[in-house]
DNA sequence: TCAAAAGTGTTGTGTGTACACCCATGT
DNA sequence: ACATGGGTGTACACACAACACTTTTGA
């Protein structure tokens, strides 16, 4: 590949834009779990300068020769030890200016973490990494505010018309749980019998022949999800 | 900026990919429109190698200081002479070898433009430009199948839930047109009862006094679209 | 008076919502 | 026996689907 000089305009000979014409493009990922109480995301605290000690969404550059979702999963293993979860690429952004350092687009991605798998990596001295309510944001570096609520926006309605909301449990979970877990990102109550009722008459759960004891009560069913998802083109 | 090394892991120090680490990107617009028999797509055939003579979706690079939407009207307008568009991010591409000559990241839109607006730009000896029908399309270039097959889905979600719609037609329109839109794009007859009650019922239409003659028989009132559509985040 | 598209209502079916009580368990 | 969450059914409102005839016009 040479250097060429300038941006051709009907994109077609010689024709990528001189090397230092090039954009760095990274991807970001949105790491979404729920605990019993909070929907939650992890951050990063930034040790340097620009927007020093404020929090940014995990992510880094592609690498030439892997595909974009390779480098989100790349990114997220580095991060949290966990491979083989819920993925999708969420939107991207390339306002000059984001990064004040230097021109830099992003292709934002949101992942959805078991609540059971989540182990994050140790944390270095080069780097904070923690586990924030997305209903009580710290201050976000970068345009960071602006593409956490609108992945937030995304899973709000990606769950009501998809299964998105299992990746969010273990394999076998009560639909207690799971109503928990549609509560927590919908931020409202859901009535428990109609929830149950179009839960179960969409057939994609499997009881199991087990229970759980959790206090002092009546012990409550089991089920495990029995489909897939896919989702990205 | 200066040059610097590697990627480095924590991105946060002399913190971008060498110069000759980093893609081209590019913005590719799906132009979409509606004639009265069809839903058609502007594609311009290439006159060089890669893909030779196949059809590939307009587009060409991102420039540094503008905005991605920003760098989608103007590719835009360079091809079809409209501004003022419904044009909305679909999705961004970047598997190594979808261009073999180079690794391009592609940031996908696509635009709606409705069927009285449509005057494209001549053709030069550079390349010809045309509307194809979406439902029989020629040999495509790259991965531009895919895209567009994708563009196509969230198009057709997005009519079920939003405005979309109306962008194809003229301010002013009939009924019947609008309801041959939403027949063309979903491939499918739409009762005529059931679809006026509904698209009237949302109240987004305001009734004209005026008619319209459209050959021998009784003329039909027409309608102009009252609201304003946002989307991108 | 005919052809061609515009315009108009009712009925059945399914889906979402509101709501209150008994059940199984450990202490 | 009691406190705690698990588990269940019915009635109403609303949205969607199926379906056929009259109206207005120009030729």
């Amino acid at each position: 590949m040479q250097k060429s000089q300038i941006v051709s305009k009907d994109n077609q000979d010689n024709f990528v834009p001189a090397l230092e014409d090039r954009p760095s493009v990274t991807v970001d990922i949105i790491i979404f779990t729920v605990d019993s109480k909070d929907l939650k995301v992890l951050l990063i605290k930034r040790k340097i300068a620009p927007f020093k000690g404020m929090w940014a969404i995990p992510g880094g550059f592609v690498r030439h020769g892997e595909t974009l979702s390779e480098a989100a999963k790349r990114e997220l293993n580095e991060e949290t030890n966990v491979t083989d979860i819920y993925l999708e690429q969420l939107y991207s952004f390339g306002d000059p200016g984001r990064d004040p350092r230097a021109w830099v687009i992003t292709v934002a991605y949101f992942a959805l973490i078991g609540s059971d798998k989540l182990e994050l990596r140790a944390a270095t001295d080069a780097e904070e990494v923690a586990w924030h309510s997305m209903y009580k944001l710290p201050e976000l570096a970068f345009d960071h505010e602006k593409i956490l609520k609108y992945a937030l926006e995304r899973l709000r309605n990606k769950l009501s018309y998809t299964t998105v909301g299992f990746q969010l449990l273990p394999q076998k979970f009560t639909l207690t749980e799971l109503q928990r877990v549609y509560e927590i990102i919908l931020n409202r109550p859901i009535d428990k019998r109609n929830f149950r009722k179009k839960i179960l008459s969409e057939n994609m759960l499997t009881e199991l022949q087990e229970t759980k004891m959790d206090g002092i009560h009546r012990p409550a069913r089991l089920y495990k999800f029995a489909g897939n998802d896919l989702d990205n083109p």
